[in-house]
DNA sequence: TTGTGGTTTCAGATAGTTCTGAAAGAACGA
DNA sequence: TCGTTCTTTCAGAACTATCTGAAACCACAA
């Protein structure tokens, strides 16, 4: 089975989705789990796991439990189609929803637990009386404000429409 | 020598250093750099390598490693005390200027060098013909805007006084 | 039932990252 | 110059996260 030259668009396609790799490895997200993820947001169709793993040279396994994954952050969507066994899989394309996406499962993963330890270092030291306990007290009570205060702006501006949050911005920069 | 039964307060600084360690590996950032951070935002005075080493219980090549790694971040500072040989280390304490400092880092080492590729991605198919071609165009150059434009929207928000910010986003959540 | 096509699981292998510790280097005072 | 104190470097060790591949599993049709 002879493969066809790439087109241009391929060729780019593969850029980015290595670049999207790069970018999640450095942010605490598994490499391969985003290049899945930058591959079915390119995909001009829904995709099945031997295509992807094909197309990223990865096993059935390393595929399987990264879709698995993707799905539970609810980035991407399983596809069933009439006839076909298989599942199919696709991402969702509009930017503004995954970064909503990607905001809410970060802050329920890791913000909120965060959290839930500076509260407990701010109670536990509420009544420390030498100069640094008091410090201590304060830094963390500062920093639990300043990390609640960012989740209600992350939230009101998450419920927002595409538009209206840009239409927000714009006026900030103006 | 013995070592006085640690305070509450002190009890309550080891969970934070953990859990600050914790949040940094899911972050992309390397665990014991995290901890030493939290350790001396913490710190009631300046700390030396020593110190450091001690109470996290690393080598003295790790602890350099990343002392220099968070000076070169920015989040902490080099105190040479008079009559003292040895440097001392100190973080910035205050919340707001360390979060503009982590923004500005994090955009010059990774945001844009990706934003250069969905640049390059985008021009290199701007004349594709074919549909997939140009639906993948259309997404770079979508995906392309977004990130500018959060560029800006964050370097308006850094640049502003710790105040003045509050006071903007006060008005969004009202 | 049994066979087929597809999915899930997981023990062990691999790769990538981080850490150690010892040696070399630098800065300084005597 | 030499000795002391402190800092830096880096090869190899240790650790962690990730990946593989094969076996088990599941759903359905014949």
């Amino acid at each position: 089975m002879p493969t066809n030259p790439p087109s241009e668009w391929e060729a780019a396609r593969d850029d980015f989705v290595a670049q999207w790799g790069a970018l999640g490895s450095h942010w605490g997200i598994n490499r391969t789990m985003a290049q899945i993820h930058a591959l079915l947001m390119t995909a001009p169709e829904p995709m099945y796991t031997d295509e992807i793993m094909e197309k990223l040279q990865i096993s059935r396994g390393n595929a399987n439990t990264n879709l698995r994954e993707l799905v539970g952050w609810g980035l991407i969507q399983i596809i069933h189609r009439k006839g076909e066994r298989k599942e199919f899989f696709q991402a969702e394309k509009d930017v503004w929803k995954m970064v909503v996406t990607i905001a809410r499962e970060r802050k329920r993963r890791e913000i909120m637990p965060a959290l839930e330890v500076l509260k407990s270092c701010a109670e536990r030291t509420k009544t420390e009386s030498s100069a640094p306990g008091r410090e201590f007290y304060h830094q963390m009570k500062e920093l639990q404000e300043f990390v609640e205060f960012g989740i209600k702006v992350s939230d009101t501006i998450s419920s927002m429409k595409h538009a209206s949050a840009l239409q927000w911005a714009m006026k900030l920069l103006g």
